[in-house]
Formats: structure tokens, sequence, C-alpha cells
DNA sequence: CGTGGTTTGCCATGCAGGCGACAATGAGAC
DNA sequence: GTCTCATTGTCGCCTGCATGGCAAACCACG
């Protein structure tokens, strides 16, 4: 089995395809690579759909005044760019690589959207995947609404975790790549206050953090 | 031409299908009416597609410490309900007319499935109509992470007003439904900060307002 | 017409968290 | 090592808004 194939069904989106149906998807799939800061997808630039294989990428956009807003963190098996096809995307949405490098494949719009015309199940797992993204996301604002920056930290924390954190005994540890800053513009809220509050959770034995990593107990992901 | 491929097209869900095409959609849509107070959906029941013919539709769910959280206001054209087929819906989302009454179409999510899969220009129709919904979810939701509590409301007004409003010369009027409670619950504040805010509003001749509609100055739309 | 329930208006209090300023620490370049 | 720039830590002030409580206005209905 070729390697995209390997990916393609880790992630979901080949689940019930025939074998030339996957050639097919394959065929119009092309692999990329690219390192921490380089900008691989911004709003305006040609219709394309990503799939992240490995690494972190921010998805991104600048308010009118100037700051970052970090709408997601990307991790691997995440779709990003141009989900819907469409071709009036009127934000300025960029996608950033965060990690030391990563890998991701692109498609472009119109192959992928005759290809899924004429896939019926390659647009159930296509939509069914990008339907859970949605749904994560309207699940993610509720919360960023609602709740107090205290809680917006760790809900990110817990969905990172979740998606991409590694056990160790009853301890979860999470590569960081993410300044104060970062955290920040991710929960919308100042970098003194991640800073303030990211010192108590240390304070009450809740996390510990460095530059390179966040570890905190397996019991935290539970609620 | 029958009402139902009326709507199809005004609500472009029908843009290049051929005429067997739109009768087999219209054989799966079923119209139905209902008056206000009703719950015309609710999470975990038989999953369902809808359309809105007319009147208003507010989508909400209730969270953990009871309150009611308003997701969207829905208006003639919008869709609601199991937009990507999937079972697993985990969150408590319902539906309730806030409108004296509706008329709404209803596809069963799996024929809708089928039809969809032979479909391709249904395909990209519902695709496309999904993927606004979605994109203007995201900026609304941004929006509110953001902005402070008088902005958001203004960006309700404007948004509803472009879907829903009257022009009368440099005026644009909207029906109002919704009490301050309401209102509250759909950016997230309390009822008092809506009041005071509203009156603010009243008071700088930005907004005239009552129980029955909201008025205001066609030049607020322009941003 | 009054009467009870809902919606709106208003006020006092308290606090979360934004923002500016500046110091301390770390990390890479030379 | 030292220099420099980015990141983190801490403080104080101040404002936006939540919250509770209560009065006034409005509405539906017998």
């Amino acid at each position: 089995m070729e390697p995209k194939n390997f990916y393609l069904k880790a992630f979901n989106l080949s689940t019930n395809l025939s074998e030339t149906q996957l050639q097919d998807l394959c065929g119009i799939i092309s692999q990329k690579e690219a390192k921490r800061g380089q900008v691989v997808y911004a709003k305006g630039s040609e219709k394309r759909i990503f799939l992240l294989i490995s690494g972190k990428v921010k998805i991104a956009e600048v308010n009118e005044s100037g700051d970052e807003m970090i709408k997601e963190l990307a991790l691997p098996g995440d779709l990003f760019g141009d989900l819907h096809f469409s071709r009036e995307g009127v934000n300025c949405e960029y996608a950033e690589i965060i990690s030391e490098r990563a890998i991701y494949y692109v498609m472009e719009v119109d192959k992928m959207n005759s290809l899924i015309s004429t896939t019926p199940m390659l647009m159930t797992n296509y939509l069914s995947k990008v339907g859970m993204k949605y749904q994560n996301m309207e699940n993610r604002y509720m919360f960023m609404v609602t709740k107090d920056v205290k809680s917006r930290l760790l809900y990110c924390f817990k969905e990172w975790a979740r998606k991409d954190g590694k056990r160790l005994g009853d301890r979860v540890v999470i590569k960081n790549s993410l300044t104060h800053s970062d955290l920040a513009n991710m929960i919308s809220t100042s970098r003194q206050t991640v800073t303030v509050i990211l010192n108590e959770l240390k304070e009450a034995g809740a996390i510990s953090y460095n530059r390179k990593e966040i570890e905190f107990s397996s019991m935290m992901l539970a609620n």
C-alpha cells in the first residue's frame, strides 16, 4: 500500500472506496512539505484543500485593528483551506506552519469537486469529515463566547491533548509550539492574563509547563 | 411551476438541475407548517434537514447551567438540522418557531444523502449553501468572541436587516419577535445590559425600537 | 375594568480582565 | 563570553459588564 493510501485511510477519507476510486483520489493529491514560519495558504490564492499529515499549522486571520486571531490549531488529520469549494471567501485567513516541519496533501478545489461529484462514497466521507470539523468549531466557539479565561485556556489544552497528547502513566504531555501571546490569540484574551493563569495552574499543581511542552494529569481530560 | 420548485430555485438549491432531478428533489421534500412556540426539531430525534420558507426560527441549546444560548436566528432560505448527515450529534440543539407561524420543508437525511449521491449538481448546490452558512457562522462567532456588547448587538441587527429588513426610504425596518432577554441570549450578555444599550442607541438616534419592530438608518448597514 | 404575569427600566455593588509600563529571564548570534 | 531580541513575570489602574433587587410599564384575559 502506498503511503498516500495509508494516510487517507487513517484519516477516514477513503473508507469504503474501491481500489480504483482510491487511485483516482491519490491522483489529484500532491504531497508537500514545509518548514516553520512558512505560509502554506492564504485566502485569495488559488482555491485548494489541504490535509495535514504531520506537524502543526495555525489557521489565523488578522482583524481590522491589526491583531492576529488564531481560529484553529490544525493537527495531523485535519482538513483546512477552501473546504466548501466556494469562490466567495471574503475573509483573509491564512495558514502558517508552527512546528519545525510539516507534511501535507494538497488538492485543487476543481479537481476535488469533480471527483467527489462522481464518487458518492467520497462525498459522504468528505461531508462527514467537514461536518465534524464544523461541529467542533461550533462547540469551541460556543465555549469561547460563554466561559471565562481560565476555562477557555483549559478547553484548548484538553482539545489539544485529546488530539495530539502523549500518555505517560497518568500524565499527558503535549508538545508546545506556542508562546503565551499565541495562546492569548487563540482564546482572545491578553498575553498578561495568560501568563498569570498559567502560573496559577502551575502553582496549583494542575499543569507543569515550559517552552517545549505542557504536561498535566490525564484526569483533567475526563471532564 | 409548482411552489416547491419556486422556493428551491429562490434559495439556490435547484440551480442547474434538470427537470427530472428537480422532480426527484421535490419528491423527498414534505412541506410543514407550525405556530409560534412549537419545537420543530430537537437533537436526538430522527435525522432530518430543514429549509425554512417563511417565518422565524430560533436555533438554540441549553447549556449545563440551564441557560439558553441562541446559536442562530433562522430566516427564510436558511437551512438547519442535521446538515452533514452525521449520526453523531452530541449536543442538544433544538429549533423553536418564534414568529406567529412558519412554513418549512423537511427532508430525511437518508433520502437526501442518496439523492445527493446521484446528483452531482445538487451536491454542489448543497455544499455551497452549507458552506456559506458555516462561513457566516464562523464570522459571527469570531465577532462575538472579540467585540464588546454594543458592537455585537449592532452586528446582530445588521445581519438580520440584511436578510430580512424592509427598506423605507433611507430607513430599514425589521420585525421584532425577540425580547431583550432573547437578544441577550444571542450575544451572550445579560438582559440588563441589552436594555441599557438599546436605550443608549435610542437616545443617540441610531435606532428606534418597540416591541413590534426595530428601525434604523440604512447607513448603518453600510458598515 | 382590575389583576397577574411578563417585559422593560434603573440603580448599587463587585469583580474579571484589559492595558500600559517595566523588570527579569531566556535563547540565539557573533 | 557578551549583545540583542523575544518571551515571560508582576504591578496598578480602570472600565465593561454581571448580578441582584425592585419599580414601572405593558399585555392578555376573565
